[in-house]
DNA sequence: CATGGGATTGACT
DNA sequence: GTCAATCCCATGC
């Protein structure tokens, strides 16, 4: 269905510093069993800082954090959710991506069954939506973005408009503006505050 | 081995 | 605005 099927990112877009990956990531295309859609909002998370499930160090569920970048790292969150991140940075380094909203672009009958609901910008517009939308689970874990059965795929087109600002969700370091969304997107999981908008010029 | 805390979502007051 | 659902896993006894 998709006119991407072919195409790649390769190892090394993700064999960088996990900020670079993560704004690079906005505008690229998350596609699993002919469901795709683009990424408008991400995150990006580091073994030096606490929110980061690396921060413990190495055990039994960190090690795909440090292992080879480009790798999925999909976990269970408050027990119901599976959130997506792309492990990012050299094997030593514990960092990711977290992949919090995307535009839906392919299969979207699919996941408006997957869902139950109808509305566009209801189907993936958070990082637990877009898992069901895409029929994302644990099993997922650990398999590769470049080739395995989650793919991320290059973005076509002029990098998008970016706003940065503090991440979702978490107590520890959450000052860090480590979130990045695609400027004016509809499809982004919590919207700006509208002195944001008005101050980068965002048509709404 | 028991416990507690989430990188969330949807339903409800 | 509040709050419960529900599971994985790190930690501590």
């Amino acid at each position: 269905m998709t006119a991407r099927a072919g195409t790649a990112i390769d190892r090394a877009f993700f064999d960088r510093p996990v900020l670079d990956v993560a704004r690079d990531l906005v505008g690229c295309v998350v596609a699993h069993e002919g469901t795709a859609g683009v990424i408008v909002e991400t995150e990006a998370y580091h073994h030096t800082e606490p929110a980061c499930h690396a921060y413990v160090g190495l055990t039994a569920r960190t090690s795909v954090l440090y292992g080879d970048p480009g790798t999925a790292y999909v976990y269970r969150s408050y027990g119901i959710h599976a959130l997506l991140n792309a492990v990012c940075e050299p094997r030593e380094v514990g960092a990711a991506v977290l992949i919090r909203a995307l535009e839906p672009l392919d299969g979207i009958d699919l996941m408006r069954e997957r869902r139950g609901l109808d509305r566009l910008t209801d189907l993936c517009s958070g990082p637990g939506k877009l898992t069901q939308a895409l029929g994302i689970e644990l099993a997922e874990n650990a398999t590769s973005l470049l080739d395995g059965p989650v793919r991320v795929l290059p973005r076509e087109g002029p990098p998008p408009r970016l706003v940065a600002g503090p991440r979702i969700g978490i107590t520890k370091a959450a000052e860090l503006p480590w979130r990045f969304c695609a400027a004016g997107s509809r499809h982004v999981s919590k919207p700006w505050p509208s002195a944001f908008r008005d101050s980068l010029g965002q048509e709404s």
